[in-house]
DNA sequence: CCGAAATGGGACCGATTTGGTACGGTTTGA
DNA sequence: TCAAACCGTACCAAATCGGTCCCATTTCGG
């Protein structure tokens, strides 16, 4: 039904709660209790935060988990990707080729490929610290949403790929 | 996954077979042996994008499935909404507030709710026609994509909505 | 008027994905 | 030493996906 799985939407709600105090420590139980999830998925989701390098995890008593980095500098699309792999509209986005039988001679691979960049770069604009935000004049955030989107399409035909996380 | 289903992308293709050549007729099994496709799948896939509107049947020998409008009038959005229902990333989005029990105090549904609305519009900014087209200086097709959706984010704070499919 | 050629509407089925639980192992601070 | 945490992984039920099958209905053509 092109949406996201409800992990993916719970991560963004815990990292919420974890941008609003930076540098703070976080327990799995603590951040379930705080949005009223089952400690389990909680913890399942915040495992996979971490492999993805969104988090930083302290093991031991008085351990938990932490922001890797500034929550303007977590993208919703890096969200995506930690929870479900590459952004890839088509099996023939993912494959690159080797999926589709009419890779070679299809034209509309390369104009999914483009829908798909240009979803990308919209998930890729807004921050987590964006989504905590109400929009105000101060604070633009996704209003600039979209701006990327046309700057892309003006350039080079861009081949099917998939955007895929950088696990390094 | 965030990702289409796989019929959806055989009706696109489908599509882009028949906005080659509008005005003709098309029997089922006629465009799946065209395109290669098992005969039941490609029927199935009519059947739901006659119920979207998006194609018109006729019944009886000779029958066959034409456009129900022009291929530059139809959009990618609408053949996902005929195909998969809402375009709704989130359940808070689609049950517009009764799926989520934070949802008035929540500052994050509203922002879910611009990047949905982004992604759509990005969507419906897409053609059957421009599908089918490569992408050329006369035929700017996608290449203003994105423009509609920086102008949306302007406006007014969205309510967290799904878009629906218009089956009137 | 009959039969072939089509669509219409389902039911149905196996395979995969999703959403969530459970459990035993490991690290660390007090 | 012990409890608080994280780590990995296996497991499960339910929903969805991808695809098939069947039969009723409509229409054209001879
Ligand atoms: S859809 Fe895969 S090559 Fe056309
Ligand atoms: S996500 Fe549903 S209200 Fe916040």
């Amino acid at each position: 039904m092109i949406r996201i799985n409800r992990e993916t939407d719970y991560a963004t709600a815990i990292l919420g709660v974890m941008a609003a105090e930076p540098d703070e420590r976080f327990s799995a139980s603590g951040l379930a209790a705080r949005r009223g999830l089952p400690g389990p998925v909680v913890s399942k989701i915040l495992k996979q935060l971490v492999r993805g390098g969104l988090l930083r995890s302290h093991r031991g008593a008085k351990g938990g988990y932490s922001l890797a980095r500034d929550a303007g500098a977590i993208s919703i699309a890096e969200v995506i990707m930690a929870m479900e792999g590459p952004i890839a509209l088509t099996d023939c986005i993912e494959g690159g080729g080797e999926a589709c039988q009419f890779h070679a001679h299809c034209v509309l691979s390369t104009n999914w490929s483009r829908i798909n960049d240009a979803i990308y770069r919209a998930l890729q604009d807004v921050s987590i610290k964006d989504m905590i935000e109400p929009l105000t004049d101060d604070h633009p955030g996704l209003r600039n949403l979209g701006r990327h989107v046309r700057d892309s399409l003006g350039g080079s035909a861009g081949q099917a790929k998939a955007f895929r996380f950088d696990h390094g």
